[in-house]
DNA sequence: TCAACCAGTTTACTTTTAGTAACCACATAT
DNA sequence: ATATGTGGTTACTAAAAGTAAACTGGTTGA
């Protein structure tokens, strides 16, 4: 009989959903690579140019190392982010945000703000 | 010695935080109002005008009742969405996207182009 | 030599999230 | 009476996410 953002009723009253949002909807998609805990503030302290890991560690004050690694990994799977070898002996490694990665800033400011300007 | 981002390190060369991310940073606050998962979509689904509940679960094809159930609730408690109950016998309800709730949509509409643009 | 740094890894948990499947009470249509 | 609809709730399980703290194996500086 009548139709509502992709459901429909036939003729015997019986309901469909003719486009139902499965899990990859670009929102979901999206969020799953920039929504994890963590993920956002890191590609945020990475904005302004290479940070090692342990600096980046102390900054995110809430997150163990265990979170920090696994996450740098994720996004380094993702291209978001790019680890680079400073020095063999002394080791030194340094974390950089990817041309890719800048693609995700914009969005995070609007985020950044929409949290500000908004008491939340 | 130097300082970067906020760490500094004093004359005995022992390395200091001065601004650490703690978990009420923006860009964590935010996520955790609209980084669930389905959050982004309900509000998506709900940006065009009220939808009944069932509906709303059946385009969220994924989604358990008890998960879209959950996942409004939080969202009716942080002020995204209204419920507003359209009959009472025979029970019918719509979800509604609040003044606020309209806010986080350009945030929304971004993250699902960025997800888009770059195949994610 | 000792303490502190580097970049992690590992262990041993606890907490949170996600998910299934069945069930409720009531209403409407056949 | 039976199936289907409404808007949920309950009970339970599985998986993911997160924690603190110890540990590696090296380096560096006092």
């Amino acid at each position: 009989m009548g139709t509502s953002l992709g459901i429909t009723t036939d003729e015997q009253g019986r309901k469909h959903v003719s486009e139902p949002c499965l899990e990859p909807c670009p929102i979901e998609r999206g969020m799953r690579v920039l929504g994890g805990k963590w993920k956002g503030s890191i590609l945020w302290h990475l904005k302004d140019g290479p940070v090692r890991f342990n600096d980046l560690a102390r900054q995110l004050g809430g997150a163990s190392k265990k979170m920090v690694v696994q996450r740098l990994r994720e996004m380094e799977d993702a291209g978001l982010v790019k680890r680079e070898m400073v020095s063999d002996r002394p080791v030194a490694v340094t974390y950089e945000i990817t041309e890719f990665g800048k693609t995700a800033l914009s969005f995070l400011e609007e985020l950044k703000n929409w949290s500000e300007t908004h008491q939340i």
